[in-house]
DNA sequence: AGGTGATTTCGATGACGGTCGTAATATGGG
DNA sequence: CCCATATTACGACCGTCATCGAAATCACCT
């Protein structure tokens, strides 16, 4: 009991009503952070930090996602070891309504991004 | 005719099919970028450059209509010795489906932006 | 306990971009 | 021809941000 053996670490979240359209723009202004909801879109399930392919080191990324986090694009959740990143897509729908789909289709109709590690 | 009196002095845009969704997002990150577009939609017709009502100081403003062109977002055009600015919504809508119609709804719902002057 | 893999924290670095002021240029009107 | 107005070009400044590497932390497995 000297520590908690599962600790069950938390990650803060933001209301989608404090978040500023402004605050999602910078976030999705980034072709990784795009590279990132793209992904995880694309797979249609959670995905664990280390499953993405980008062409950026793993602090990088860990910056990424905080960033998109608290723009509250993704939700982020320990797993054991990993850590799990998912889409608030229906939560987003709500707060800016199409601003999400409309990335996600010109994203995919542009594959030429940042999206691939090599 | 030693000088062309009316020079009809043009101004170079590029194809929508030639702009990258980056290039895009890039340009409507920024909140006095968003600021135009928003006024220029809500005018609902072409607008000199000098009456838009925003907090930066004239030649700012002139770089940011410039990133905004290049993106394809307005087309400018010389009319005597003032500049209109008028919105590609069209094209955008074609180039990138819901986009512009997403970004300004979210920007009529928040209006405590880089929106007016004082 | 120790090892391994996943992710983070920290600090540094380098580049980019928004901002301004001033001087220049163009247009239209007297 | 000169002036007032509208917009630009130039150069400088400064903050912010993406990026990395190294070291630390945490969870799980043996």
């Amino acid at each position: 009991m000297t520590r908690p053996r599962t600790a069950a670490r938390t990650v803060e979240h933001p209301e989608l009503s404090e978040v500023s359209l402004q605050q999602v723009m910078e976030a999705l202004a980034d072709p990784v952070r795009r590279g990132v909801v793209s992904q995880l879109a694309g797979a249609g399930e959670d995905m664990s930090c280390g499953r993405f392919e980008l062409p950026v080191s793993p602090s990088t990324l860990t910056h990424h996602f905080g960033v998109l986090r608290e723009a509250g694009v993704i939700r982020q959740y320990y797993v054991g070891a990993t850590k799990m990143n998912a889409l608030r897509a229906e939560e987003m729908e709500e707060r800016f309504p199409g601003l999400l789909p409309a990335l996600l289709a010109a994203s995919a109709a542009e594959p030429a991004t940042a999206t691939a590690t090599a």
